[in-house]
DNA sequence: GTGGTCTAGACCACC
DNA sequence: GTGGTCTAGACCACA
């Protein structure tokens, strides 16, 4: 599990941390019950502040992907991540709205955005998960 | 016409403007050509500073959705937004990623996902025209 | 002698209006002792306002470009533009560094530069005015 | 690196500060990757508002002189500028021409434009690095 | 009337 | 500490 960030980028750096973790547990890349760097050290790797990683984790933490055990470290969720519920789909549509509503500006077709989103989607799910 | 902030929103106001107005371009109420209100008018009527629908509005300017004309004020550009260029679909799925991270993680299926963005799709183009 | 505005440049109008006749001047389009059209005329027909047009009239005048009689209307200078003086060489020269200066970052070479005004300056003295 | 601005010329403040810095670039004074003093701290030494000098920084950063860094604060773009493309000749041009049609109506010859835009290209180019 | 510029002072997110 | 956002109020250039 490799994590890059782009220190020059728009988005926090906090989120960024958040977000590839969650791509590698969307990826199975990181597997529930499994021990993530202690915050010292993952800021240590990524030449970043503790606070910088703390943030991260206590944001993963309340959205129920990570545990943090004082004295395990940090784990992912062994029980799963919380699945969607009533509270998620408008969360996740007001996400989308402004996507969508610039890409039908820019003339992009239904077809096209489900297709870019599907190809995404399967990028997560490797059929057979070869290697 | 009509725009609704969130003044209690993490999302910044000028954001959310510029949202709103791209949501109006991508549903036909704002067409090419049409004239936007001033700074000062839209500050008076959201009860916001003239600076916030400043920043908005040159941003948008900058992104080829809006025309600032010396003579008419601000309007949509009446040749249309840039259409989606090699450049586009990278940012588009830069930010499409985590969405769809989450909601894997979260497991939402990909046919529930893609009809989640089908159905926010369809709300901008209310009348039949299929395909 | 056409006149061309573009209403959305950020150059303000009566600074267009006094480069296109600048221009005009230049290419000998325009000689001296030619009459300009008036005030109200000029503005009907580029469809902008009076005051535009008489305010760049009014600084071509004070360059020394053009007279305005108050019976003859209003002429291109007959004696000709006042040469360069010592006080017109800081004065290019405030405009020009701003743009070398750029062009240098870019990596453009002197040669490259030149060769570029080159172009331009001959674009105003076709060699035997042909036509 | 100093800078001088003129708070009574009609340039405004912003872009004397981004012609300041672009020259500053220019002359190899600041370097790729170098750091730049922070809006506040720049807007104190320069006794001007951190908004004005803030405004020259985003327009630096938008036109690629310069990146903003969450860590490093504001720098020198490292990779350099982006060379000259094709959307920057005409854009030079543009800016060229209303220059060399004013000189060649006070009657300046295309060599005395030439070496006056040469001496200004070599204030940028102190030691000889010919060609 | 418009937008563009500048100032001053505030709060917040990020690091 | 940094930059980002927002407010308020001022003046000016432009049309």
């Amino acid at each position: 599990m490799f994590i890059t960030l782009d220190l020059e980028s728009e988005e926090p750096i906090y989120t960024q941390l958040m977000h590839q973790i969650i791509e590698g547990i969307a990826k199975k890349e990181l597997k529930p019950g499994e021990a993530l760097p202690s915050v010292r050290s993952l800021a240590a790797d990524l030449g970043i502040n503790l606070h910088t990683v703390n943030k991260a984790y206590q944001q993963l933490k309340q959205e129920g992907f990570i545990l943090i055990h004082r004295q395990k470290g940090v784990v992912i969720n062994p029980d799963g991540v919380a699945k969607a519920d009533e509270t998620y789909w408008p969360q996740l549509a007001a996400k989308l709205r402004p996507l969508i509503a610039e890409a039908i500006c820019r003339e992009v077709s239904m077809n096209d955005f489900l297709q870019a989103c599907q190809e995404i989607y399967s990028e997560f799910n490797p059929r057979s998960e070869p290697k």
